[in-house]
DNA sequence: TATTATTTTTAGACTTGTCTAAAAATTTAT
DNA sequence: ATAAATTTTTAGACAAGTCTAAAAATAATA
């Protein structure tokens, strides 16, 4: 059984991992944390001991499979707490993430079994992020972002790159959300602005914008 | 703001001084929480400081009027999820208690009254306690053990006074629920034990459990 | 009321997770 | 390739919450 610190270094990692390759540095660690590198020196020895990282001193870190299990079964609980609260409890998507930090630590297999069946088995959090299954597996969706379109391409937007609360406000302001059709009527050149159609409304978005949106491809029509 | 530790402790003295006059004592308090005096000694005069307690050396402790409000808030979410996981993830009554431990304690108020008016503001948990409001009230109900009701007497079984896993297996055994209608048939008088009637069905159950099963009275037929 | 039994508190120690400051290793730059 | 900068680790300290063992206060009993 893993504590709440332990359960929050091993989601660290994992999504450091995610975008970095070989080992995950101690540093990147406590910026994700906002702790001291210090003390993610201290937290990866005892994880090592467990096993559930693998650890050679100044060489960066690794989830084993048993950790990466883990992780992903917290990142899974976070993800699916995410849709309930905006699903059922109305919860808009910018404020979900710190009531699931929460909620991704309670420990029982049959509540999050129950809430997985109860949401209709989701495959994405109100972000358009994958959820993982009961093994840690994603479900990997062609996804580019909106910015790499060309003229008179569309597709469906399924997920933003940047979640912060601010951002994720703006585009409920501009009326940009999940599973929305975008198609891009101009693009400028000075200053890659675009202007875009979404739903029957047109819109212009900077390229800041653009470059956060991520889009599957829609065929056809 | 409260700790998880803090949070425990002062919800069971909450419950401790509903069924005790005069301050709780500390070995009272070490046993509901399974903790030794000392341990409880130590927690107190930090509660003390905060004010929500009151204390004085060697005469046990009392709950301030905000201490009183916090540990029913905690209550009330404990409640609340219980009603959560029985009604919507199908849980049984045996089995909520230990996640509702854990769930009372995410801090979000946004997230609590959402699953109040998700729940349609249930005023009862699955084990027939009252969920205290926003403000901490209870909504008292007249109720009166079975055991005490006479031959013929009917009512409605609203709750249970033992809901340790055990008993409420064996009441699930037997179909008894809350919301049944149970009526007397006949009491015996060498082991005080009765024949009921419930919905449709004969039971004969024992003193000791109709000592532990809430009655409101029904009225009429 | 003196004595025994019980309850409660104190004193000191331990664990977890964190921190600061300094030392050691690694990387970068000259 | 040596010096400078950066990263990482070690060493020692601290707060929260717990424990054991012993002392102090209260309650019960003869």
């Amino acid at each position: 059984m893993f504590t709440l610190s332990e359960e929050n270094y091993l989601k660290a990692i994992y999504h450091l991992e995610l975008d970095t390759d070989g080992g995950v540095s101690t540093n990147a660690i406590a910026e994700k944390l906002a702790t001291k590198a210090s003390s993610v020196t201290d937290m990866i020895k005892k994880l090592s001991e467990k096993e559930v990282v693998l650890y050679k001193k100044y060489k960066g870190v690794t989830l084993t499979i048993s950790g990466k299990t883990v992780a992903a079964n917290v990142v899974r609980k976070h993800r699916l707490w995410e849709v309930f609260l905006v699903e059922k409890l109305n919860f808009s998507w910018h404020e979900v993430h710190e009531v699931a930090e929460q909620l991704e630590h309670i420990k029982s297999a049959k509540l999050i079994n129950q809430l997985d069946r109860f949401l209709g088995f989701p495959t994405h959090d109100p972000h358009g992020d994958p959820i993982p299954d009961k093994d840690g597996n994603l479900k990997i969706v062609e996804k580019s972002l909106l910015s790499t379109l060309s003229k008179n391409e569309s597709g469906i937007c399924i997920g933003v790159d940047d979640s912060s609360s601010e951002f994720l406000q703006f585009l409920d302001k501009k009326g940009i959300t999940l599973g929305k059709k975008i198609t891009i009527l101009d693009k400028e050149d000075f200053d890659d602005s675009l202007s875009i159609l979404i739903g029957d409304k047109k819109l212009s978005i900077s390229n800041k914008i653009a470059s956060n949106l991520y889009i599957r491809a829609h065929t056809g029509q």
